[in-house]
DNA sequence: CTGAAAGCGCTAACAC
DNA sequence: GTGTTAGCGCTTTCAG
């Protein structure tokens, strides 16, 4: 039906060329001081034929595709899903697509889907890289691409990035558990090199050593599969079973960390204080519910199209990076009471 | 760096013709009887010099994208993310990347939608769609574009779509409430007229009736604001304290109607069985761990991507629609074992 | 103010 | 077996 009509035929039914069309579809009617009546002639025409030009072609000629590229670890993870459904609305609203893609945190993954976005004439990129992607960044920066990333950051690259204090978010949340009498806090998580769950560890490490209480670090490696994650918990909390607090570094180590505790019939708060990084419902609603450092998803994703659409409408590439932290905010719920059993005082 | 490489640039150095290059990158080579000598110096030196077709250009030509424009109602539920990564998966590995969006159920942003997507001449269509989008469904068919519904269907449009049972989950969780001794039981769901909504309602209602109970049912307005689902509901139970049982309609009212129990300071199981439709980690780490029917999302991904793949593939828009039911699982747990309270007979 | 025309990179008749 | 070439629909320079 609609879908026929090009820029000629519009053209050619109302006697004009497709220069004046093009000129008067792009808003260029004033500049090109093309008399009023014809643009509304022309736009009253259009509108009735319901035309839309053709976004591929246009995206061959100009070499704009008004599409963004989003590469998170996994669009299922509830905190990344609530970051992309947020840059999805500001983007349309913007003009802007999304094409998304879950990473798995796999090098070789992600640098394959850099190639699909770059086929595919992305105008912007905004991703949580794994590690390993520095080159293939590299090349798209020099190619004068914007690339904003978010939750980590490439040490060695400069890019705008958005990130949250990570650091001071696991020292405090650690300096907490320690407030309220716990002694032997584990710390679990990923292992990553990646500079948030790297941030993550040394704010627990900083806290546990400014208190001299001694580290229980236990670090498991990243997958989609939940018993990978759940088992090996199981079995490290059965070796260490003098534990009493456990911080967890992301939503979903400690979603199946709260799987593993059940599973060892352990009560949350009376026999294990817990706090998770990343809020979100399954923490609120468990009972006891959990402590929780909540990233503030809204700024995030805010100041990440907001950045990436700066880049976009003024080509100043070589403009000074942008590097944005946002402050957490610390939930204290009853998974992290005060401990009732006798407190060890601090050395 | 690889990026102005065309075709002709190619062409021109190994001093053969574009139309060469293009069949034997196309894989027509053996059709077109080239020599394997030639195709083999071809791709050597297309590989060596990283070469890749423009696919805004190919798709220019071709009038087909390679990408799937996949629209849920919003990609930060748990039941749409993680379909939506599983359609992810598959389509790429096919080949085609995914274009979303989140429709929140809107019929004119849905339209809006659909006329992006037409515009950006995606290939096919994945669509849990809301009311009212019959006429722009229509017309995608009748351009013999494929269309795969998910979740739920138009009534009135022969498409293909991929549902679940929802009438017989909602009668069997219904009929388990009241086998448990529970005689006072509602059914808190949105005001949709939607198939799926539409379905689970009857399937209450028949448990009911056949029972001879009375029915409590209570529609609340879709909304992505929480907020705006808790308090009607702490109203509702406020008004209907001799409620002894709740049967929510989906995650997202059941994740509320706990935070409204919660509020309303009742114990679940104690005071009121729970029971929900979808499941997800909130449901199964509450404790009491809540009953939930579980939708088979990874069956659901694999019916309605093959289906889309099967239509792209086959340029058989005439067949007979694929209209497929899958069954879902009840997961029984603590939020509504038997009534302790004495159980009144039925009448 | 308006029109002709040169491509953007690729595919596929059609000719040789 | 291989080369020529006409577009796909649009933007934009350059001439009127």
């Amino acid at each position: 039906m609609n879908k026929k009509l090009s820029i000629v035929d519009i053209a050619n039914q109302l006697n004009v060329s497709q220069t004046t069309v093009s000129f008067i579809l792009n808003g260029k009617a004033q500049e090109k001081r093309i008399s009023v009546e014809l643009v509304e002639r022309v736009q009253k025409f259009v509108e009735e034929v319901g035309y839309k030009p053709n976004s591929l072609a246009k995206s061959l000629r100009t070499g704009k595709s008004n599409i963004i590229g989003l590469m998170v670890e996994d669009i299922s993870n509830p905190f990344f899903a609530s970051i992309a459904r947020m840059i999805e609305d500001r983007a349309y609203k913007n003009g802007y697509k999304i094409i998304y893609c879950s990473t798995d945190n796999d090098t070789d993954k992600t640098k394959d889907l850099i190639n699909v976005f770059r086929d595919r004439h992305v105008d912007g990129y905004i991703m949580a890289p794994p590690e390993g992607i520095e080159n293939e960044v590299e090349m798209l920066l020099k190619n004068n691409l914007p690339v904003v990333m978010v939750d980590r950051y490439l040490p060695d690259i400069a890019t705008d990035y958005i990130v949250v204090d990570n650091l001071a978010s696991t020292h405090k949340a650690t300096q907490h558990l320690i407030d309220n009498g716990y002694r032997k806090i584990a710390f679990i998580t990923f292992s990553s090199m990646q500079t948030q769950m790297a941030d993550r560890l040394q704010g627990y490490k900083k806290a546990i050593k400014e208190n001299g209480l001694k580290e229980y670090v236990k670090r498991i490696k990243f997958s989609q599969n939940q018993e990978l994650i759940v088992e090996p918990l199981v079995d490290y909390l059965k070796k260490h079973p003098d534990i009493d607090a456990i911080l967890f570094g992301t939503n979903h180590v400690g979603t199946c960390g709260l799987r593993a505790i059940n599973r060892l019939g352990l009560r949350v708060s009376e026999d294990l204080a817990v706090v998770s990084f990343d809020d979100y419902d399954v923490f609120e609603l468990s009972s006891p519910s959990i402590s929780a450092i909540a990233q503030p998803l809204e700024a995030i994703a805010d100041n990440v199209i907001t950045l990436l659409l700066n880049r976009l409408n003024s080509n100043t590439q070589s403009d000074k990076q942008q590097q944005i932290t946002i402050s957490t905010h610390f939930n204290v719920r009853s998974s992290s009471v005060p401990k009732k059993t006798p407190v060890l005082p601090l050395s």
